[in-house]
DNA sequence: CCTCAGATTCTACACAGCGCCGATTTTTTT
DNA sequence: AAAAAAATCGGCGCTGTGTAGAATCTGAGG
């Protein structure tokens, strides 16, 4: 009932109303940047692309739709900047944990809110949580694999390699996720502090001890 | 303008009607299991507590607050059950690691719904947030004792006692999250990989193998 | 029993925001 | 230019919240 679209149209027909939907969820990510989510309305999201509310309609069946269509967007990106080096089989396990959580951070720096949001209504959008399940399952895969290379023993049990990684990717997530919410967001501090996690999880010593 | 309570009647005169109050908090705690939190209108929520919506608006100024009364009760009893013996400077850190661990799941046992809901509004109703933000960080205090005791170095640095204790903290609550959201919860399986990676963390080998 | 104050309850109303419909205008095709 | 398709708009109806004011219940005095 509530996930039923009957008025849907519009499907892959390349007009001009492309630029619309661009515009639509550009503004989202601007309005997420300025004002925050429950200001974010309809109405608003409409006004700011230039068009009606109902307008709005035509391309998006539903205020969740946009929200959920601009989260995809973004962690496609991240999924392609972060696991394909890591998942080279020749990456040192070190230098893979390294880039997977930088360019991890990355993205919360450049969309800090729109993976905030993305994090804060995973719970309340199902088709969210699903990306973001589907994310952290990419990962987890990939740096199941790192920790096998690292010497962690795999298989399936709760102390091997997948149990593992799926932890410490989670413990990454929300990592980031705190770091982004704080009111002066230091996500270099969480880097060193993800990575050390990691490395102490692998037995490796970083060595590295940067003060505050 | 939206936190404000103009017609709040009823402080702490300790009338009968005390038990309605606390009716309100079990339905919505049954509702909760039950239905989960869309469903959950103020309507159901006073229907179960044998009143009209109107006349919980006598007890509670909005919904918000009846969840939010819910989640501190929780969180309360989470707090006293789970910190106490790890705070103890005479207690081996293995013991309070495992201690608090299994204590934390325990209360996720019980009351899965309220726990979940609580993380899955703790963006959207900001008193929900800092109950939840405030728990973890007294969780954090102790752990950090505890890790201090475990060898590792005490300081403020992202690599010292402090911030690895707050990362560990998150990881260990997103992983009774996640095992509380599947279809068939498996605490068991969360203790013994989040107890391994504090393990790890401070440099103790746990020995314990338990395959799939 | 009657009365009054406070506690508790209810019904009715106003409001915000979403999703949808039908009609209209703009763009593209032929 | 005519027809078809694409795009746009204003307005209706719905759900669910929070509030107001009137009505009822309870218990202590008289």
């Amino acid at each position: 009932m509530a996930t039923e679209q009957t008025t849907r149209r519009r499907r892959d027909t390349p007009r001009k109303g492309d630029l619309r939907e661009q515009a639509i969820l550009r503004t989202t990510e601007e309005l997420l940047e300025r004002d925050g989510v429950e200001p974010m309305t309809v109405e608003a999201i409409a006004k700011g692309a230039g068009i009606s509310r109902g307008s709005l309609y035509f391309y998006f069946g539903s205020k969740q739709e946009v929200l959920t269509a601009l989260v995809a967007r973004t962690l496609d990106a991240l999924t392609r900047d972060a696991t394909v080096f890591p998942d080279d089989e020749t990456t040192p396990p070190h230098q893979a944990i390294e880039h997977a959580v930088d360019r991890t951070a990355d993205m919360w720096r450049r969309h800090g809110p729109v993976m905030r949001t993305a994090v804060d209504y995973a719970a309340v959008i199902p088709e969210i949580g699903d990306l973001w399940t589907a994310t952290v399952a990419t990962f987890t895969k990939v740096m199941t694999g790192v920790l096998v290379r690292a010497g962690i023993p795999e298989g399936d049990g709760p102390t091997e390699a997948a149990a593992l990684a799926h932890t410490l990717c989670w413990m990454t997530e929300r990592a980031f996720y705190q770091a982004a919410s704080q009111p002066v967001p230091d996500l270099t501090r969480a880097i060193t502090t993800c990575t050390e996690i990691w490395f102490r999880v692998i037995g490796h010593r970083s060595g590295t001890s940067s003060g505050g």
